[in-house]
DNA sequence: TAGACCCAATCC
DNA sequence: GATTGGGTCTAC
């Protein structure tokens, strides 16, 4: 007698463990159910198998009475033995409901839940095929002439005349054929050709393929050409029948790469969040039949369905793509990618390694491998500091674009060069306040400021989503002084307007991106010289060659420096790094840094490029302070409706760690606020558990998860190695 | 005293 | 995550 375990659809801290069921006939392993489940029914995952001799011995071991599997959707397994052992180890990593991993790994036409059962399904193309052996006897002229064509191959039913169709069937001269469509489209008529590599990169290559170490580091300066290393070893792990899996930050500003794998190698799929269900389901399945040997894609493309993996690359390892920290499972793609590799290798890519990454190439757990020339041997723009708060640099026509950058503006536009403004905040206005009783616009179910967006005349919360109607007068006191405070794009693309109105000026934020083949129609745009100037947010330094880009402005270093993580210099100085990267790809170009903080060490290592002096010096920071590498985090946020109740419960939860953590061994912060104090109608509050090893905290964790879990109104997030928020 | 509302327990 | 059932509150 068979008993089978299985995870039900939701996910939820207290589901997370199997029920059992039974079934007469056989189900297989990692295969989707439909079970009566406390009084409904519901999706479920069948984890495991259970023999048993006797049911009712099983029951009265077990205390349960067991029910019946109502209807079984797989004949086959949805995941491989692999993939699931791969859940198992990223859902004890991060602490997670192990159906949460297996849903991420799942196309959303194929996640065990109820929504997805009215899905996509494999979509079909009805074909007309000539029979085999049929003459051209008794036909019409227009009939023959059909048949004919039909003879050369089969032909689409629908791009045919019906009623001829219709009669060559009755005449038993033609059959119709149903063949599964794949819905997408890679088109790369564009061939790209493997380029010679340069000693440096060929010292690279090489020393990847003879060296037996798992993870290797990529350390490249812009423009270097890591690209063609990834296509050459690629090529290297495909000749040994091995497949690779390609990640990037975001597929739509990695389509030049793209463009080179697809137009290489035959079998390349490309997985990302902006396709249709059908499109995914489609990659998914053929990627699954083995059909792929290459899969380039974001985050979740980590869990992509390939057998016999031997390469693994991370492109822009630096990335906080990689980290999910919006859903569950809360995980880091390069984490993953570690418990994943096997037998195969990994290699991280970046002309700005995380500190991590770095430090731990320098501790030889992850072998180097540098390229310090640029291809093409362009030195790397001149990069000036503006201090903003300077008045000099400032007059009335613009307190957003300084003097002198509008002087090199101007300059690069007579000399029909093209620019890039780095803003790196979206919208137009970031505050919306009333002059008179000082009342601030806030989003209804969060603790924070709507940014006025002028295209649609909205007021957005960037954290929820939310949106209402400009107003003209403040709901609090009706008067008409309301003011719009601070800059995003959209205000400084108007600014740049008036001060060059013959200017052709392109856009290009996450706003822009939510149309589908937004960001590609603007960079085509730019690239093809069709516009002047481009004022973006951080996205504008992420990949792409813009080869008549001669001057970078960065409208405000100082915005990323005030973000609420201790990641918050790593970042910034990654982001005006890589900006500062993408002018004089062809000769040297000029870049102006803005800021109100002319002295500040991030910056000034930035503009000079130096990473190396800027790792060294943080990293000093991090020691000082006590933070990764040297350390490892966990964040738990705690929230509730009921904001007096949290923070009583804060200092419960404080107690109970105190007594369980080894205080020597473990640093606990908090309570304490968060960024967005509340989120979605409920308040939050968070600690932060600093450790050098996770097995000191574990154990607590899973029993104060299990014992909050018990409890309707508090809720639990734990997030380990949170990039945000600390 | 019905129905609204809240909360904790439970799910095989 | 969703349902249930019991307890309490509330309005007539």
């Amino acid at each position: 007698m068979k008993v089978y375990q299985v995870l039900v659809e939701y996910v939820a801290s207290k589901l997370n463990r199997p029920f059992s069921y039974v079934y007469n006939g056989d189900i297989p392993l990692y295969s989707r159910v439909i079970v009566s489940f406390n009084n409904r029914q519901c999706v479920g995952f069948v984890i495991d198998i259970i023999e048993t001799d006797s049911l009712d011995e099983y029951q009265k071991k077990t205390g349960v009475i067991i029910k019946n599997i109502d209807q079984v959707i797989d004949e086959e397994p949805l995941i491989s033995e692999e993939l699931f052992s791969l859940a198992k180890k990223v859902a004890d990593y991060y602490l997670c409901p192990l159906i949460s991993v297996i849903l991420a790994m799942l196309p959303p036409s194929l996640k065990p839940n109820k929504s997805s059962l009215h899905g996509v399904k494999v979509a079909f193309d009805t074909y007309v095929e000539a029979l085999p052996g049929a003459t051209f006897d008794n036909l019409t002229v227009r009939q023959a002439e059909v048949f004919y064509k039909l003879n050369q191959g089969k032909i689409l039913k629908r791009d045919l005349s019906k009623t001829i169709v219709e009669n060559l069937l009755k005449k038993n001269k033609v059959r119709l054929v149903n063949i599964e469509r794949n819905r997408l489209k890679l088109e790369s008529d564009k061939k790209y050709q493997l380029h010679e590599l340069n000693d440096e990169q060929k010292i690279a290559y090489e020393d990847f393929i003879s060296s037996d170490d798992k993870v290797y580091l990529l350390y490249g300066v812009t423009g270097s050409g890591k690209t063609e290393i990834y296509l050459n070893l690629t090529r290297y792990y495909l000749e040994r029948n091995q497949k690779v899996l390609i990640l990037v930050p975001e597929i739509a500003l990695s389509y030049l790469m793209v463009e080179r794998f697809t137009s290489l190698f035959d079998k390349v799929a490309v997985l990302h969040s902006s396709l249709s269900d059908g499109e995914r389901y489609d990659t998914y399945r053929n990627i699954k039949k083995g059909e792929y040997d290459v899969v380039i894609g974001t985050r979740s493309a980590i869990f992509a369905p390939l057998d016999n993996l031997g390469l693994i690359i991370i492109d822009e390892e630096h990335a906080d793509t990689y980290k999910q920290e919006d859903n569950l499972p809360y995980y880091n793609a390069l984490t993953v990618a570690k418990m994943r590799l096997i037998n195969g290798k990994l290699l991280l890519g970046s002309a700005t390694p995380s500190l991590e990454s770095k430090a731990r190439a320098l501790k030889k757990r992850y072998h180097e491998l540098r390229l310090t020339k640029r291809v093409n041997d362009i030195s790397l723009p001149e990069c000036e500091i503006v201090d903003m708060s300077d008045y000099h640099n400032i007059d009335r026509n613009s307190f957003l674009i300084s003097k002198r950058l509008r002087e090199l503006i101007k300059d690069n536009l007579e000399k029909q060069e093209q620019v890039i403004l780095l803003v790196n905040r979206r919208g137009f206005a970031p505050f919306i306040s009333c002059k008179s009783c000082g009342h601030i616009m806030k989003c209804p179910s969060c603790d924070t400021a709507l940014t006025y967006h002028k295209d649609i005349n909205k007021l957005v919360c960037h954290h929820c989503g939310y949106e209402e109607d400009m107003i003209l007068t403040c709901p609090k006191c009706h008067s008409s002084k309301v003011y719009k405070s601070g800059f995003g794009t959209e205000r400084v693309v108007d600014e740049t307007k008036k001060l060059f109105p013959e200017a052709r000026i392109l856009r290009l934020d996450s706003d822009i991106s939510k149309r589908k083949n937004g960001i590609k129609s603007v960079i085509d745009k730019f690239s093809n010289h069709e516009a002047d100037i481009l004022v973006g947010t951080q996205i504008v330094s992420k990949g792409h060659d813009f080869p008549h880009v001669n001057l970078i402005g960065v409208v405000l270093a100082d915005i990323a420096l005030s973000l609420p993580s201790y990641k918050a210099n790593e970042r910034t100085f990654s982001l005006l790094t890589q900006t500062i990267g993408r002018a004089g790809r062809r000769n040297a170009g000029k870049a102006i840094i803005q800021t109100y903080l002319p002295d500040n060490f991030v910056i000034n290592l930035a503009a000079k490029q130096d990473y190396d002096t800027f790792f060294n010096k943080e990293l000093r920071y991090r020691h000082l302070l006590q933070n990764p590498p040297y350390t490892y985090l966990t964040m738990l946020i705690l929230s509730s409706e009921d904001e007096d109740f949290l923070v009583e419960k804060m200092d419960e939860i404080k107690k109970y760690l105190l007594f369980h953590l080894d205080i020597n061994q473990v640093e606990i912060l908090g309570p304490s606020t968060m960024f967005i104090n509340k989120y979605l109608n409920r308040y939050r509050r968070k600690f932060i558990l600093k450790y050098k090893d996770f097995s000191l905290v574990k154990d607590t964790l899973i029993t104060l998860q299990d014992i909050i879990s018990s409890q309707s109104k508090l809720q639990l997030t734990i997030d380990v190695d949170p990039e945000q928020d600390y």
